[in-house]
Formats: structure tokens, sequence, C-alpha cells
DNA sequence: TGGCATGATTTATA
DNA sequence: TATAAATCATGCCA
């Protein structure tokens, strides 16, 4: 029989008929790894890792690195293999064994294309582990927590932020163009968005969203106002109802003003 | 494209 | 730790 493959080999072994693994011992640590009867360089080891990974056959791909032969201190050609160590980080989130995997995350330095599966990986476990220490599912909340609380490992982060408010230059831009006309053309988009870094998207959602944020703070002020004078404003001159403070002009447009928060409107 | 509702994330406060 | 508020993103409809 010929084994093209580490895999034909796997496929066609005892390992997969009574999920027993059995393989003699490697001679040698060396790049290449020995099965019966024959020689398979780590880089083969390391695509039959990636294929069964993608199959997503986590049963198969964990039996496979059972049989795999490991040195003493691991620092083996194959176990430094990314696909390979990719995968036992697969394996042990699948089986739930999330120490092994943040072992595995934390000591080995993955490339960019692992990250995200990786990082996904890393938070999910933590996620689960609060959950049943918690004994309920997590909210939003409790996730950021997590999160703060079990930072990803650089190993597989490259460090870089992802800032949730923009910088507050690139607010006071937004702000000063705003208050200048708040239905800026697409050309005003544009310039704003080379000015600021930001895409074209980013700043219509934030004249979007800035308005809606203006609207409903009006909104509020006007029920507010009505309240304190249900009969109409028509108290003194600087007084709790004076028009000026209703955010409502006369036309009945409401007074765009933006301060320091973007959600108070200066009314 | 704007308005609106809503979701996700982050931060502040009690 | 719960809750509220702030901020940005997204989807749908007109």
């Amino acid at each position: 029989m010929v084994f093209r493959s580490p895999l034909d080999f796997f496929s066609s072994s005892r390992i997969l008929l009574d999920g027993t693994p059995h393989l003699d011992p490697p001679p040698s640590s060396s790049s290449s790894m020995a099965l019966p009867g024959m020689c398979f360089s780590a880089a083969q080891i390391a695509s039959v890792c990636e294929t069964l990974e993608e199959t997503g056959d986590v049963e198969r791909l964990a039996r496979f690195l059972w049989s795999l032969p490991v040195t003493a201190d691991g620092r083996d050609s194959i176990s430094n293999h990314e696909s390979v160590q990719r995968a036992r980080a697969v394996v042990a989130f699948h089986t739930g064994n999330f120490r092994e995997l943040y072992r595995i995350l934390e000591t080995h330095r993955f490339t960019r294309a692992s990250h995200g599966k990786l990082q996904a990986m890393w938070l999910e476990a933590h996620y689960r582990e609060a959950e049943k220490l918690r004994g309920r599912p997590l909210g939003p909340v409790d996730k950021y927590r997590v999160r703060k609380k079990f930072p990803l490992p650089r190993t597989i982060w490259d460090g870089e932020q992802k800032t949730h408010c923009f910088k507050e230059r690139t607010r006071g831009l937004l702000r000063e163009f705003y208050l200048q006309d708040p239905y800026p053309n697409p050309g005003k988009k544009r310039e704003l968005a080379n000015r600021t870094g930001l895409t074209p998207t980013q700043v219509g959602n934030w004249f979007k969203n800035r308005r809606q944020r203006d609207r409903a703070a009006a909104a509020k002020n006007r029920l507010h106002h009505h309240r304190m004078c249900p009969d109409g404003a028509r108290s003194l001159s600087g007084g709790e109802c004076s028009p000026d403070e209703s955010g409502e002009r006369a036309d009945g447009e409401t007074l765009l003003s933006v301060t320091d928060s973007d959600s108070d409107l200066d009314v």
C-alpha cells in the first residue's frame, strides 16, 4: 500500500478504526516524522493538521495529534510548526481543556493569519469559564469585564488598539463642520474623511448619529419645558421658560449646538 | 441619503 | 456587580 501523505496513512491506520493511537516512538526529533515504514516531513504533517482543521473533524484531528511523536521539551520542528500548534489549540478548545489552550496560546507566537481564530477561542473559553462560575449567561458588560480581566496575549495579538471613540481632534473637527452645516454634501464628507482619517461612511454615520442625538435631546428638552410650563412659555425673560432655552427656534427648527460631549445639547 | 430603531462596546457611578 | 449613559455601527424604510 502506498501512502502519499500522512493523512493517507492516518486514514488507513487502525487508529481510525478503534480510536486507539498506536504508533512506534519516533527514532529522533529531526525535521521528519517516522511513521512505521515511512518518513514524513514536518511540512506534510502541518498540511494534514490544516486539512483536518478545515474539515472541522476535531476528533480525527485530536487522534492525529495524539499519534505524533513529541520530544521531552516539545521543541522539535513538528511541535514548533504553527499549523500543529494551532491544531492543538483547536483540539484543546473543543475538548474543554482550557488550561492547555491558554498555555499553547501564551507560549507560541502565531502569525497574523491565525490571530482571528485564536483570539475568538481565547475569548470564548474565558466566557465559558465565567459563565460556568456564575451559573448564568454573560451579558455584554460581563463579557467586557472578562475581556479586561483576561486581555489577549501578545502572541495572538498585534497590539493594535481598537478605539471605541474617535480621537478628540477628529471629533472637534466633526463638530466644527456640523455647526456650519449638519447636512454636508458628499464633497464635504470626503474632505472631512481625508482630514480626519475616517472613512466617508464613518463620517456619514457620525453626522447621522449626531442629528439623531440632537433631535432626541431637543425632544427631551421640549418635554421638560412642557412640564415646567404646561400653559405655554410665558415666563419672564431669563426665567425657566424662556423660549431661548427651549431648544426651538421661531421657525420650528431645532437649535444645533455641539458641546464637548456629543450627547450634550447646549440648550 | 436621511430618519429611526436597535445592537455592541465602553465607561461611569452607585 | 448592576445599571445607566455615551458612542459608534448597522439595517430597514421612505
